[in-house]
Parts: C-alpha cells; structure tokens; sequence
DNA sequence: AAGTGGTCTAGACCACTCA
DNA sequence: GAGTGGTCTAGACCACTTG
C-alpha cells in the first residue's frame, strides 16, 4: 500500500496502476533521474517502492520494454536503452542497401531555417495557425553517391534552440533523447514522384528523373506529432523494407 | 497438475508452459476443432481443462490474441478470429486510396499455371529445387482502373489443388483459412521499376513507364513462407503506408 | 444476477550471469 | 553463491456485457 507517501500513482484512478508505474518510470527517464546505458533497481526494489506486486510492476516494465524504453536481460538486470545507439537509430530507418542491409551512410546538412508552419506542416504535425517549425535539409550518401535529399521539420515549441546547435544530429532518436522526449510510433507514406531542379541537382540526376518519395511522421510515446519528414530517394541500389507484423 | 490424462503439454519439457499452451490451442484452431467466429471456453475452464493456473493460460491467450488468432472482450468472452472478414485480410495491404482509406478493389485473374519453382521462388519461399509452385497473375482495379497487375506464388505443397479451384480467392487470409494455414508476419520491400510490355498492357500505361514494384513474402506463425507476391504499381491515386511501431 | 475478461496480489521456484 | 529476470501458482476483486 501507499501509505501517505507521496508517490506519483494514485489509487482511486481508475487508469490501472500498471498503466500508472509505466507512467512514472518513463518521467524518471525523459527527466533524466535513470540515464541511458544504466541499471534502474530491480523489480523486486521499484515494486517495493511503489508499494505494489512485483507482478504488477513487471507488467509496467515488459511494456517499457515493448516501447524500447528498456531492455531486460535474465541474470543481468534491466537497462535504460540508448537511444543514440546505433541499433536505436535503426527503428525508424527502413532504407536497405541491395545486400539488405541498413543504409546508414553520411549526411550532409544543407540549410536550416525557422517559419511559420505552412498548410501541409500545420496538418502533419498538429501545429496551430501561428506555431512555428525548424526545417532542416539534408542529403544522405552512401560512399560518395547521393541517394536521398530530404526536408525534416520539427516543432520549435518541442525543440527549443536547434537553430543555435551546431551540428543538429540527423537523427530523431538522438535529438530526441537530448530534448528529452520518449519516441513512440511512426507512419510513412510511399509514393512516386519526378525529379525537380532542386532534388535533381542534390542527386545528381537528370530532371523529371523518377524518385521514391518518403513522407515520415515520428510521434512521441503520447501521439503526438514530433518529426515531419519528406525523402526524396533515387533508389537505384536501395529498397525500402516494410515489416507487417 | 495434468495427472495422468494425455494432454498435449509437457511438464519435463524446458519450452515455457505459456508456449505449449498456445501451440496446443492454435492447433485447435487450425483443425478446426474451434471454428472462426465462434467463442471458446473461459479462463478458467480452459486453465481447468489443461491443468495449468489462469495466469498461465491468461499468457497464452494474450499472445493469441496478438497474433491476431483470437479477439478477448471483457464480459463476452473469448473469440476465434474469422481470417476471411475484412479487417483480417487488410492485414497485410498496405495500399491506400489519397483519402487514407484502405484500397480492396474487384480483383481479375489473368492466369493460374503450375511449375518447378524458379530462382527466385527458392529464394523467397525457401523451397528445394524439385519443389513446384502455383503461379497466379491478376489485375486489381479501383473501380474501373486498373492499378497494380501482381504475380503470386504459392508452394503447391501448403495448397494441394489449388489449381482445381474455381475462384482461388485473391486474399491470402481467405486461402490460409481455407488450408489450415495461420498466419504469421510478413515483409514487403519497395522499389523503383519501369512497366514491361505485360505490365504497361494491364495497367493501361505507356511502355517504361514508372512504377512502384512490391515484393511480398507472407509467413506462417512458425516463420515459413507461404506466399510470395510481386505487385507493379501504378500509384498515381495510391500511395503505400507503412507502420513503424 | 450470472458470467466474462482485466487487474492485482504475495508469494514460490527456475534459468541465467557474474564475481 | 548472490542477484537478476522469467515462469508459474492460487487465489481475490473489479469492470463490463447480457439475459
């Protein structure tokens, strides 16, 4: 039982208590109380703090888990996953090479500026009339050959002084982590389209040149909208790789 | 404690108890011992039944219900999925109209052959080099459009005579069913293609033009193939959308 | 009111890792 | 051998649906 601790589970919700604890663990890390890479107490400890089963707080921490908030090791602990790691970065990058695997490659930042949300932006991201976004656009190499330009906006409210970083990390997840945001679900629309000057002059091809177009919107753990990205691919050695799961 | 019935759990075996249940009653399933759309046994009863604790038997019905095996509704009870209903065979359709809606379309079959199972037949369905397939190419239509011609193979072992079949149907959901077949994931890749001359006739479009080309392998729940499908697309009012979870 | 699945408890024992 | 997560038990109580 609580007690007359003060702890962020409330007995009289009816939101069920396992649903509570995933709550509260998720703010120690998005607050930076656990610290990527670490240990947090095992299960036994958190329910005993919590003053519930430990059964309870393993159904928290198994969907912790599912959400990529953790990784649980039998015999070794559970851990606060690092979402800058490599493997972290991966989630939401379905671009294969033509051996399968991940097409990571360099990046090349072009520009980056601040607006007003236009239509389309307002739409993707949820945004109000006069919120305002970061677009950042970029190339993505493999070697030395373009294969993606895109252009990336971002919330500024969700994303306060990107403008001033020096190198922005290309990638959501690391952003992410270093605004303390917990990354959730994603959707991409695929559709074909033609080169323009632009696109084409960034990948070295010709005008009107066929293109895979990637429209990416990357929500928070609570729906909500944080990234809108639009990837122009000229998939000459890549394929996109959809998991149905 | 199973006593001396013969059930088909194993309490020496190492594989978690959670694990032999689902396999157990997926095989109920799959023999149509439970029909879909009807309801099985409660918890209880089932826990009862097996010899195992409700919790036990909770697990494995969650998992099945994840699977997309069963659907659980509090105070109702606990249904067998019906693979032929239409939010089963949406399952693994990623097309969608430019108003998100789901594209079903009519569906014309073109051809239905049998033969050794090519290169690439082996590769995707991992077949040996004796082993034969059903090929099947259609045509799907949005209303009177046609937007993608497909080429379908399935390994004639999972479907013995399906070429004597009036109408095969065209959702792999409907065919698993009909086969005591359950269904597993699923990977789709996407690339970039120019219509060929059998392409650019059932599509309606000019020779070379592009289109979105995607390469479908289906699974069973233990991970073997079971379909392999080509589609060619025409995406001028289509785009595909992928979920990243 | 009876029956269902959903949540929660308070343990026990097992499998695995590591010092 | 000590500590961790993974499995399993045998219940209780709650929320929801239906006759």
């Amino acid at each position: 039982m609580l007690g007359d601790r003060m702890l962020p589970t409330n007995r009289f919700s009816t939101r069920p208590l396992y649903l509570q604890l995933r709550d509260a663990l998720a703010e120690r890390i998005s607050h930076g109380e656990w610290k990527p890479g670490t240990a947090i107490p095992n299960e036994s400890d958190l329910a005993r703090e919590f003053g519930v089963s430990s059964g309870t707080m393993r159904k928290a921490l198994d969907m912790m888990e599912g959400e990529h908030l953790l990784t649980r090791r039998q015999g070794r602990g559970t851990f606060v996953n690092d979402q800058s790691s490599d493997e972290m970065a991966m989630r939401f990058n379905n671009v294969r090479a033509k051996d399968g695997q991940r097409v990571s490659g360099r990046v090349r930042t072009v520009e980056l500026t601040e607006g007003k949300a236009n239509d389309r932006e307002r739409d993707r991201l949820g945004l109000q009339v006069n919120d305002a976004v970061y677009r950042l656009r970029r190339v993505r190499l493999q070697g030395d050959r373009p294969f993606m330009t895109e252009e990336t906006s971002y919330p500024t409210s969700l994303f306060p002084g990107l403008n001033d970083t020096k190198n922005p990390s290309h990638r959501i997840t690391v952003l992410a982590q270093q605004y303390r945001l917990l990354l959730g679900k994603a959707e991409e629309r695929i559709s074909i389209g033609k080169a323009n000057q632009t696109v084409a002059t960034e990948l070295g091809v010709p005008l009107d040149t066929p293109i895979i177009v990637l429209d990416r919107v990357v929500h928070d753990l609570d729906g909500r909208p944080v990234e809108w990205r639009t990837g122009y691919c000229n998939f000459t050695d890549q394929y996109y790789l959809a998991d149905i799961g």
